[in-house]
DNA sequence: GCGATACTGAACCGATAGGTTCAGTATCGT
DNA sequence: ACGATACTGAACCTATCGGTTCAGTATCGC
């Protein structure tokens, strides 16, 4: 079984898919648009942008021959939950370097 | 370039290996104590660590013949930050969708 | 209707990812 | 000193990834 956040991952892990999302950011775009600036054949661009649907960071509309994008970008908020997962690992690490600065501090050498 | 980010991003896009990373959120192990669980070879396994090594989420101190790792989630704050980037974009999305509904309550069909 | 535009699908390609096995090195316990 | 343990490196295999080209379909503007 292939998970969702897993989906989301391996969209995200890709710079040239980045880079869609951040255009994405500034607004709705054709796929053309979207392919203009990158030295890539659409076709290219066309194969990131369906595993960015894939993870459902990407919405497509038709209107005629035109494809718009916009960026959905609220599957990342399964990746920040994840994330956080491990914040309260971090925090403990640097609770324990806290109790090791005070015990040095009341008890000094 | 390839960038910090761009490690850690594809350290995690791997299943195997976000399950060796929460093995050890459980505390420290050695590869193999970290490799049993898995049907899969010691060597394989290692090839992932080095990974999660190359992108910074877990650092090895070698006791004699034993490679202990522990983890250090760190750089998962990046992944964060990066995404912190897109939350001010879907918060923007909501408000929209908030004003449409409000208009549509004010303007009923 | 016709040519330009906006894609899409299929076939292909080289590189890399994820896995294996096997042989080697270093260290430990006895 | 010797066998078991804990890895490591190299060679290899297969599938997938990221990219291409080319040919096709659908739609638009005129």
């Amino acid at each position: 079984m292939v998970s969702k956040l897993d989906n989301v991952l391996v969209a995200i892990s890709d710079p040239t898919r980045r880079s869609i999302m951040s255009r994405l950011a500034r607004g709705p775009a054709r796929i053309s648009d979207v392919a203009a600036p990158f030295s890539m054949s659409l076709t290219g661009v066309c194969k990131h942008v369906r595993i960015l649907e894939k993870a459902a960071l990407v919405r497509r509309t038709r209107h005629g021959r035109e494809n718009v994008l916009h960026l959905t970008p609220e599957p990342l908020r399964d990746v920040a939950r994840w994330i956080t997962t491990y914040e309260r690992f971090w925090n403990e690490r640097l609770d324990r370097l806290e109790d090791f600065f005070i015990a040095k501090k009341e008890r000094p050498k």
